[in-house]
DNA sequence: ATTAGCACTCAAATTGCCTGAGTGCTAACA
DNA sequence: TGTTAGCACTCAGGCAATTTGAGTGCTAAT
């Protein structure tokens, strides 16, 4: 059987009333709803055709269709397609003096799940490949250095150590200008054995406190989950179809928990595929096995992206979703480039 | 009528057996439940007269009865009288090298939601009165000075500020020197109009770099929301009496806000009144009417402190909760004495 | 190829009934 | 005078029967 114009103009049609109500779309519905100028009855049988085809399905016998996900995949591979999608104009509202990373990230989340109605996930940039670019410690009182290191992308880390001596104004510059010789342009996974094993030979009587550090800075950026803030997670209340207690507890615990979200945000591999969306079953994670998950990349520069991710029923307005995450990743990527 | 040692007894029966089943509970039960040897027809009598006075409610008629607000806090009011409380000894597993005032607070969080079953949240230590303990600039690129600002009780902030020129080491050492000099010891509210006159002044030249600098600062300070960390919220499906849609709806976005919830923290003035408990309508915020929050202060150093509060239903095992509180809170406590 | 008509199906809402837990009251008892 | 047994009454919740209405599939006519 072979999907004609037709067929096509009637299946977007019960999939964008589906969208609209929520609830399975009848032969009536479209036959008022399309100009094809149709009865009923004629096109019950082309409903008969679609769900043969598996395009759509019936719950029970007796109710009206709604998409399978392979019907769900056919629209939204045909709103890939023509890539002119609406996009309504979102701004970040941010002070711009000072860029917080992660205040932008937060704002950008919530911005998402305001425009959209679903809720938002966004990740911090990806420590992989993140050079560090500079290194400094200062003496705070008797018992703490202050470690601060700067990373490309100009995210800031900052750690305390506590130490047991006074380090003299001269030591510390002295170590702040070896470790920054030896470090800086590195990234983390460069920190061998072989350059600590040389620092610590440079630093002369330094060498356990130069373990230290190292090791602070080490398990400080190694043991970093990917941050990732959400938002507007009880935007899932407003959709009837995930609103029982089991499966809201199940999404929610999953946006709370954000690592297996994470995971599935990272997951195809480290290229950046530009927008993917997930359909239902197609997820590879059981949290969102009754949703559609849309996420896009973000770049801060070369090999460092962060990703973020639109969670909402599969009935999700996945041109309005796909328009707005399109918009709001070409705003960040702006706003990186300005900062540096 | 007098609330004697009997009527005591039945109450606290009542309210025992309903923190553990959610149902209302009948006077047979009561019978059986407590040792006094009544029948449940004194025991209804007596129910009827507990009922009178206000401290248990029929939800409606031949159903059992289930504490009213007036009874819970007469139960809690007696809980808190005899402090001996059984608590779990918890403990915080804390990378123990870097002290990291959100990784602490966050796996607070969750220990105590984790521990109660409850939704959890915990502040962090307000800025009020919070004092500059250190600051220093340092050039990072061409473009971008670092400034890093240590308060008392060594939480870290720091901000990145664009800049025109490049500064000499000299001029850095210089200004560090002179930040230092005029705003170490102060608290944010003491930078005030006078301070930052002579700081132009003496700052020769960088008059204008100054007053970027003093700003962002400021504003970095002064702007920061408190941050509050939340965990368990999914908790409150376990209880079904917030389990509807728009009980839940509304409880888990204060949750996901944090904002009313913090003010409800913090709004009992400023002093530490040890552990408080709202039950339903005592709460000054709309969110929590149907639940109960039990709310207690942690210490970093004098005038510098936080809270930790618990959300779950009325029906709520206050017990385990004060107890609970108690505990960590000398454990935060203790931390943070180690820190200093 | 399209349509009107009709019989059929089934979920959801409505109704009525029953049951069991629980109460309040009264009269009897210690 | 406080306690208890007994009994009538209430009401939520569960269950089954019924109704309703939206929607389908099929067939015969256009």
């Amino acid at each position: 059987m072979e999907l004609d114009e037709r067929k096509m103009t009637i299946l977007r049609a019960i999939i964008q009333n589906y969208l609209e109500t929520g609830e399975p779309v009848g032969s009536r519905t479209i036959s008022k709803y399309t100009d094809l100028n149709l009865s009923s009855a004629t096109i019950r049988n082309e409903m008969s055709d679609l769900e043969e085809m598996g395009y759509i399905i019936q719950p029970h016998t007796s109710a009206g269709r709604i998409p399978s996900d392979k019907g769900y995949r056919l629209y939204v591979d045909m709103l890939m397609q023509d890539k002119q999608m609406e996009m309504d104009n979102l701004k970040l509202e941010l002070n711009a003096k000072s860029e917080k990373l992660d205040s932008i990230l937060k704002e950008a989340a919530k911005v998402i799940a305001v425009n959209t109605n679903y809720a938002s996930m966004i990740t911090a940039p990806r420590y992989h490949r993140r050079r560090i670019k500079f290194l400094q410690l200062t003496q705070v009182d008797n018992a703490s250095l202050l470690a601060v290191v700067i990373l490309e992308g100009n995210v800031v880390k900052n750690n305390l150590i506590h130490v047991d001596e006074v380090l003299t104004q001269e030591t510390l510059l002295k170590l702040n200008l070896m470790l920054n010789t030896f470090l800086q342009g590195l990234d983390i996974e460069e920190i061998n054995a072989s350059v600590m094993q040389k620092l610590r030979t440079e630093s002369g009587g330094y060498a356990p406190l130069i373990s230290d550090i190292l090791d602070v800075i080490a398990t400080s950026l190694e043991n970093e989950e990917v941050e990732a803030y959400t938002s507007g997670s009880t935007n899932i209340f407003k959709y009837p179809e995930l609103n029982d207690s089991a499966k809201a507890s199940n999404l929610l615990t999953a946006l709370e928990e954000k690592k297996e979200l994470t995971e599935l945000m990272y997951q195809e591999g480290d290229s950046d595929r530009g927008i993917q969306v997930y359909i239902g079953d197609e997820s590879p994670i059981e949290a969102t096995k009754d949703c559609s998950v849309v996420t896009a990349t973000y770049h801060i520069e070369e090999g460092v992206y962060g990703k973020i991710g639109i969670i909402g029923p599969r009935r999700m307005d996945y041109k309005k979703v796909v328009g707005t995450l399109q918009n709001l990743m070409s705003e960040l990527d702006q706003i990186f480039k300005k900062g540096k």
